[in-house]
DNA sequence: TCTGGGGTCCTAGGACCC
DNA sequence: TCTGGGGTCCTAGGACCC
């Protein structure tokens, strides 16, 4: 039996949980340069705000101006996740992280009521990570999923939606609408649609292969899920990594060469960067850059992929992303975006040694770890290549980024006694 | 002025091989 | 006049996810 378990609008209540005067206020958070909103709270909403809304257009709304929002801060959530993570490993023996926000676990076999016993590790969550959840019950995954969207969806209810029973499912499955299942996107619904295929009960009642036609071997996973028969084990060894990238938006349009650049090259020094603390390296690299997709600008969007040798040096990788970026540019384009993405990757224990390697691998290795070094210890980007200083004017914007509380000792949060304390408890 | 970022998987079709 | 069969590998593009 598994289960399903995830933070309710988590990024805004990890935001919550170290600002209690963001509670019970419509508050929202936002992508990456304050682009378009990627998390609501219930009571934004209750006020209409969707998914994916661009901020700048909402903003001018009389009727929102009272919405508190924040720019992302993907270390405080990665960290509150991390959190949420230890708290359900003592209570469920096998948890299966799955995204920022959930997490499957292996319920087979647990003693006790289930849904009892769920409605304890939501509590447990709430009260030690300081993340309200929903959980979802179910004897596959993509049912585990489905019982956890109807929680969620029941704010009346405990929280925990069990799905374990096949009359219980067979109800639900006349009511929910097929898009909301785990699995079928846009383009699935509207092949279903046509065939007046619309609730989870007309879709588990084609016959598999008509299903394989239709969506191919993952639409036919998702429909034998559906049917009790599970397809997904749950796994505790994250599967290797393929590929790695940093792509960014640009806070102003770039128009120079100089400019572009410097921003792929410091794109490369952060994807390397991550390369390294995953313990990989990459053997090819795509790198891409492009025009405003949703202005007039004129459009020009290219890439381009290129073989390189097996490594994990930034200086090496930021050579190559630089020369790959130039045979990109074009001149008198307003560039709005751009992009490096290492593929074929290897663990740096797997890469056989090149017979004639451009740099010392050993010598690069020592750099590295002393650049990294140097970074943790002294602040990200106290050293960096020469050439690639970062510059202001093109990163993004963050405008209202709220401190990393639980991962950076300068931003820790402050309690005083005597006055009134900021205390995490409700 | 302003619309995110980072992934995985599947399929079809082309190039190439014997 | 006639033009096989079987296979691999790579890539681009679509679809989906959070």
């Amino acid at each position: 039996m598994f289960g399903l378990i995830d933070g309710n609008s988590f990024y805004c209540s990890c935001e919550r949980a170290f600002n209690p005067a963001l509670r019970g206020k419509p508050l929202v958070v936002l992508s990456n340069n304050d682009g378009c909103v990627i998390a609501r709270t219930q009571e934004a909403k209750d006020l209409g705000l969707k998914m994916g809304d661009a901020w700048h257009l909402v903003r001018q709304k009389p009727e929102l101006r009272d919405v508190e929002w924040r720019s992302s801060n993907y270390a405080l959530y990665g960290d509150m996740s991390r959190r949420m993570y230890e708290v359900l490993l003592e209570l469920v023996p096998l948890v299966e992280p799955y995204s920022i926000d959930e997490m499957f676990l292996d319920l087979t076999g647990l003693p006790g009521d289930m849904t009892a016993r769920c409605i304890a590790m939501r509590d447990a969550v709430r009260r030690i990570a300081k993340i309200p959840t929903c959980v979802g019950i179910g004897p596959t995954k993509t049912i585990a999923k489905l019982a956890n969207r109807i929680a969620k969806g029941d704010r009346a209810g405990s929280g925990v939606c069990n799905l374990s029973s096949a009359d219980v499912r067979a109800s639900a499955y006349e009511k929910v609408l097929i898009g909301d299942l785990w699995g079928i996107g846009r383009a699935s619904v509207g092949k279903l649609g046509a065939l007046g295929i619309d609730t989870i009960a007309q879709f588990v009642a084609l016959p598999p292969d008509r299903v394989r036609d239709l969506l191919t071997v993952t639409g036919l996973r998702t429909h034998a899920e559906l049917r009790g028969i599970s397809c997904m084990p749950l796994s505790l060894i994250p599967p290797a990594k393929k590929s790695l990238a940093h792509t960014r938006s640009f806070g102003e349009a770039v128009t120079d060469w100089d400019a572009m650049r410097e921003a792929v090259g410091i794109y490369t020094v952060r994807a390397a960067e991550k390369l390294r603390r995953h313990g990989l390296m990459a053997s090819a690299m795509q790198v891409f850059m492009r025009t405003n997709e949703f202005n007039n600008d004129s459009k020009y969007a290219n890439s381009v992929t290129v073989p390189i040798e097996t490594t994990a040096d930034t200086f090496a990788l930021v050579d190559a992303a630089t020369k790959a970026a130039f045979r990109l540019w074009r001149d008198g384009f307003r560039y709005a975006k751009a992009g490096v993405i290492f593929i074929d990757l290897y663990p740096t224990a797997a890469v056989p040694a090149s017979l004639f390697p451009s740099r010392d691998p050993e010598h690069s290795a020592r750099l590295m770890t002393a650049m990294d070094s140097i970074n943790r210890r002294f602040g990200r980007d106290a050293v960096w290549p020469g050439g690639v200083k970062p510059e202001a004017r093109w990163q993004m914007r963050r405008a209202r980024l709220s401190p990393c509380y639980t991962t950076r000792f300068d931003q820790i949060l402050e309690a005083r006694c005597g006055g009134r304390s900021v205390l995490l408890e409700d």
